[in-house]
DNA sequence: TATGAATGAGGGTTCATTCAT
DNA sequence: GATGAATGAACCCTCATTCAT
């Protein structure tokens, strides 16, 4: 209950992306946030600015691996290894960051309207730019964004569908590079 | 400004699934939808109970191809060729019914608490079910989900590339139905 | 279900007055009433001008028994015989129309601002009036008062006392005689 | 205007009271109270959770003084002084917290759906049952409840009547206390 | 670092009532 | 003798936000 001092705004920042990804971000109220935590409404605005501040905060603190990809994925020479690579570093950053994702997902025609939004677009164009190429077929492309969205709707949908997780990351995996392999020798 | 009487009902259906769509459920009030078709907050309450209630009301209408889509491939032998229609004939039931997928995908977090949210979400399982073979490898059940979400990424998010739109239907098809076919050559 | 013809304002009212009785007045909506009947919020209006106009004409209806004890009463000798007579058909007329004295009972509040309000008071100010005489002491006003009330009390509140109804009336009656005989011969 | 801070809460509590007696509950609006006291409806949230929530807060308040008064009684051998003592008491609780009485006994359609509902006619059976023997013959039973509700309509409806209230008051209780006397050596 | 008290705007919902048909 | 469609006013309530302390 009485966690450690000085950590409040991690704590709410914490507390408020589990349920916005539960509830959604509308129909989250900073009311609720501040009773779980057991502290007044006023003390969040002691944090942050505006609701929309503290779901800006977490953002940009849950979004800079995915940040580093993309520059790491810049500088590297364009190849099929390189796309690859960048596939499997694109979902272990998912997956550290999946409530983040969730919500993103879930929320997109909240987020659409908020600062991130565009920022959060900007970025997964950003990604598909990176294993995709201008010279290649419509259908090629289209392997390239849906090997993009295989994996996340792999790791947000799937649960769902039965079986380890272990394994069906594995799997989704297995199935985006294989897209993102045939659109590279369909070039 | 004074449309033929009777079709008021469905006036407010057109409206609302435009709002919702274009700003999300939560933000899109009763009032708006009010003040776009000139009548007052309270006509809406004349032909629905309640505001979820004009959204059930679009749900239902807009569902059914969907639905007689699932009953008819429940009757059809499980063959590749069938999958391949249900595909092709989904694809088509998305774009008839854009709108509505379109808000269905934004607004995951809020419409899953609603009472539509579990029918929705079973229609996809359902769909799922009918191009998926339980002895399927994980990776061939990867590439079935996969199959149906490239089709909703396909059909809306693909909005944000260049490109004819009809071209791109065509991509999207080809890819989904590769990717079944894989699934059905590798069990 | 499909009650004889004709009757309609009938029925509006007894259905009015089981309504008004168990939920209150305003409590009670016309859109309750109406789908009781399996008509019209505006069918009510062509029966009643107003929502008032309905409980005014079961007021009306119900109350013409208690009128006529009144205008009996004032023709008689004051006497004891006739006070205790006078007791006795209040006790019939308040079980005739049980409902609406419950109604009134325990409504007062909204009564009051209604039409009909004061005309309530007035009739019970005139029945008391008939058992009351000026030169009674103050504890035998106080007697002739409490004699009604008891039989209120006795007709209402008595059932959440356990015991046979006849037996309770019978036992309020004789109290209220009590009462209305201790105050005759105090004087 | 700007009254001492800190109170809002009592002063919200009285000016409800207020207008709830004089109006009744439904028809008493959140606005109404929250204008009398130059407050925002929002401000009244800040302390109540629900209207409702006023008058239960209103009901415990004042309430408390009768449940003494139960408690008490349980504890005394259950002679006829006690039971006069009761009584006695029982109208000073009453008179202290007449405006809220007055408010119960006309509001009664409303209160009983009200979570304070119960608790009310509970109490008015405990103080019965204080006073009342189960070996009394039914016209004692009578008189008991009777002598309750004489105190109740001494204390409210005669009001309307003539005289001076601290008379009519030493009256009523006399009858009040003639019943139980009555009822006692009748068993 | 917080809280207590309050606000303004707006939310969804319900109501009695009207009127052309 | 009734309905279908609509209105205007009001309702209770919730929200993000503010600010003095």
């Amino acid at each position: 209950m009485a966690q450690a001092r000085g950590n409040t705004r991690q704590r709410i920042q914490d507390v408020a992306l589990e349920l916005f990804a539960e509830q959604g971000y509308e129909k989250t109220s900073l009311r609720e946030i501040a009773e779980r935590l057991d502290v007044t409404k006023a003390a969040l605005y002691y944090h942050f600015k505006t609701k929309e501040d503290i779901l800006i905060g977490i953002f940009e603190d849950l979004t800079r691996p995915m940040d580093e990809l993309i520059a790491w994925g810049h500088d590297q020479p364009r190849t099929l290894e390189t796309k690859q690579e960048i596939l499997r570093r694109y979902q272990e950053a998912l997956l550290a960051a999946a409530p983040l994702f969730r919500f993103m997902q879930e929320n997109q025609a909240t987020v659409r309207e908020l600062s991130i939004g565009l920022t959060f677009k900007e970025r997964m164009i950003a990604v598909i730019g990176l294993i995709q190429e201008p010279e290649f077929s419509m259908t090629d492309k289209v392997r390239s964004v849906s090997a993009i969205f295989t994996m996340h709707a792999g790791t947000f949908f799937m649960e769902n569908i039965e079986g380890d997780a272990e394994e069906k990351h594995e799997a989704v995996l297995e199935v985006a590079l294989d897209l993102i392999g045939q659109a590279h020798q369909g070039a």
